[in-house]
DNA sequence: CGATTTGTTGGTCGTTCGACAAACAAAGAA
DNA sequence: TTCTTTGTTTGTCGAACGACCAACAAATCG
């Protein structure tokens, strides 16, 4: 069926990056319907026209974060030929993205709504769920490295190794938002990196 | 001097602590000041004529979470023997604190105010000098290894590899928000201490 | 008692929210 | 051209919320 009546006037694919702009900046709650209404240029009546709520809008935004943001380090853990070499690029992709000279200095999925009012909590559980959709990523990667023969299954476990690796990724964004740049993350990556070695071995002598 | 006029009916530090409660489940901008009034069992006036405005009540909430939740981690760095002791209590300490039954399950520092509305950058601020003191204070430990021998001047460098390790900590903390128990942070820290004999030790071969 | 301090009530003043309504403008389809 | 659809502007509307404060009532001391 052919589009009939009147077409849209402003571009959704632009407001819903404009809305992305500021939830990034201030969060889900600092962000009021005014705000928004105003970044991206239409009226508050034509954002629930076309997005719904502000918790849909914010799960749209979230939506094309993930598409945007989100790709690189994704896209290292999926191309890199080695575990090792994955999770290596992934964090400096991790790196490269929060701290660009144009977008704020950290990962909106961590930071933009950990806690707050009670009334949205769905929206941060939704967070949440993204936020364990990494370990389960990581941890996906890791066991396609020990079905490619580059990873010896672990004595420390495969999921101990992806949440461990998730929790650097994840403090590297308040590093990155306390103002640390590129090269103390990337200091940060090379200690993080330095205990590969030691997990992915088996143990010649038992630690403490 | 002995005390005139209508003695106080409610006890500050009670209300002070029943503030640190409610900050420390919903942030700062999730707590509105009704609700403090709320669960602290005064009229909202009565917290303005105690402890100030809402910033002001907010900063000696933090300054008694840093003397309570926070010391257990801090008296880990401070009295253990060796670094790597220190190191690794203090991040034991942390996970104990953030897995607590009764409270939330992340540090207040790190997630009570992360990003927010324009008119909270003061707040935001503050928590993020508190944060760079972790930084500095576990780096100063390392140091104090140093000066006490039990640790070799490390290639890796002092203020890297605290970063490292504040990172983690930091991580730790998204970690628990999200779900994990003790038993998953503890792996996560058997990980991040898997790293500190590489950290520590002169490099035989350079890696990567 | 009278001075002093505290707590309460009620209110300021401003903003926000989502919802909804009317009236008009614009652009394309039949 | 006429109909249909979409968008805009503007407004209402109430209710709620935000931080904050002034006037009054209460309690205890010297």
């Amino acid at each position: 069926m052919a589009t009939r009546g009147r077409p849209r006037t402003f571009d959704p694919d632009t407001a819903l990056r404009q809305a992305l702009d500021l939830f990034w900046e201030r969060g889900y709650e600092g962000t009021s319907l005014n705000d928004l209404a105003q970044a991206m240029g239409i009226a508050s009546a034509s954002i629930y026209a076309c997005f719904g709520s502000k918790e849909d809008l914010f799960r749209k935004v979230m939506a094309l974060y993930g598409t945007t943001s989100g790709e690189p380090p994704r896209r290292a853990l999926r191309e890199q030929p080695t575990a090792r070499a994955a999770i290596h690029a992934m964090l400096r992709a991790t790196a490269d993205e929060i701290t660009r000279p144009d977008t704020p200095h950290y990962c909106m999925l961590i930071l933009a709504a950990p806690t707050g009012a009670v009334e949205n909590h769905a929206v941060r559980e939704f967070l949440a769920g993204l936020r364990r959709d990494m370990h389960t990523t990581i941890k996906d990667r890791l066991a396609r490295g020990v079905t490619d023969g580059d990873l010896i299954a672990p004595p420390a476990g495969l999921d101990a190794i992806a949440r461990f690796y998730t929790t650097v990724v994840q403090g590297l964004s308040i590093q990155a938002r306390d103002g640390a740049g590129r090269t103390e993350l990337e200091a940060v990556i090379t200690c993080a990196m330095a205990a590969w070695d030691t997990l992915t071995s088996v143990p010649s002598h038992q630690v403490h």
